[in-house]
DNA sequence: TTCAGTGCAAAACTTTTGCAGTTAT
DNA sequence: ATAACTGCAAAAGTTTTGCACTGAA
């Protein structure tokens, strides 16, 4: 697979370097389409770079970010996790709080809360990537989620 | 003021003792009607007793948390705030990432998303207490540099 | 050549925990 | 009396940083 590939060259037109690190980790983000911590892709980049240091992860994610590549949020947990950007497909995560499992919640319902907040408060939420965590149905007792579920 | 009155009485109602740390640590969220981290409640605490320990403080603010006395939130930053809770009164809160202000967001909009939710994927999301990033009107309306972002 | 990028180690920072002593009930 | 609670100190865990070295352009 190549899917880095563009990513790649984005960075390059930001002025940023290609090196062996960032490569490995935008890799290791086009490979795992799902929210990781910077200890997961140090893991996953370790395997194909095995001098990779976790400072280097942690800083090329804040780059990464910063050129706007990777999304980044906190967990209830408190722990940063990122993934990749993809503003063609707008959506959202579901995250079950007992069972773990993780769902995409499609972009409208969000949009919908977005325009309402900015029309009574002139307000505009960061509302690009929510990730809300919950009961999933099962969890909750209920019948089993009917949504796609998320990698 | 003796608005913690009540709370404490709900906290004895529950099997927890009223101990000195616990009765100041109540009166400053009381007091502190905003979001706290535990380092700050902690300083606003010991200015009433100074031989307070931090530890007692996360170890206080959990029991509150478990005991429904507060409610816990973690920051796009990580940090872990607390807030009075008030269930009379269903409020999330927009806080502008640039100037630091914070508006409270009523519950309606927030409602009809989490229904929105519920019906379209059975999933039960953790909606009482929303804190939205964005910017507000004014920091929103001047010269709109591509500033950090954090979701 | 040059400076962005990296590795390393140590620090910074928030939060948790073990344990012994204290205190509310 | 006794179990809950606290203080202390140390640890745990994530993230940042200073500095010298390396390597991409």
């Amino acid at each position: 697979m190549s899917c880095h590939l563009p990513l790649l060259a984005t960075l390059h037109a930001q002025g940023l370097r290609r090196t062996p690190q960032r490569t490995v980790i935008v890799e290791q983000l086009c490979h795992n389409r799902g929210h990781l911590t910077a200890e997961r892709v140090f893991r996953l980049a370790s395997r194909h770079l095995p001098a990779l240091n976790i400072a280097t992860v942690y800083r090329t994610l804040e780059t990464l970010r910063a050129a706007q590549v990777v999304t980044a949020f906190v967990t209830p947990d408190g722990l940063t996790e990122y993934e990749l950007r993809r503003p063609e497909v707008r959506h959202h995560h579901l995250r079950c709080r007992r069972c773990g499992g993780e769902w995409v919640l499609p972009g409208p319902p969000v949009e919908r809360l977005r325009s309402q907040i900015v029309n009574a408060h002139q307000f505009h939420p960061d509302l690009d990537h929510l990730v809300l965590t919950g009961l999933c149905a099962k969890c909750a007792g209920g019948a089993t989620p009917r949504s796609t579920q998320a990698g």
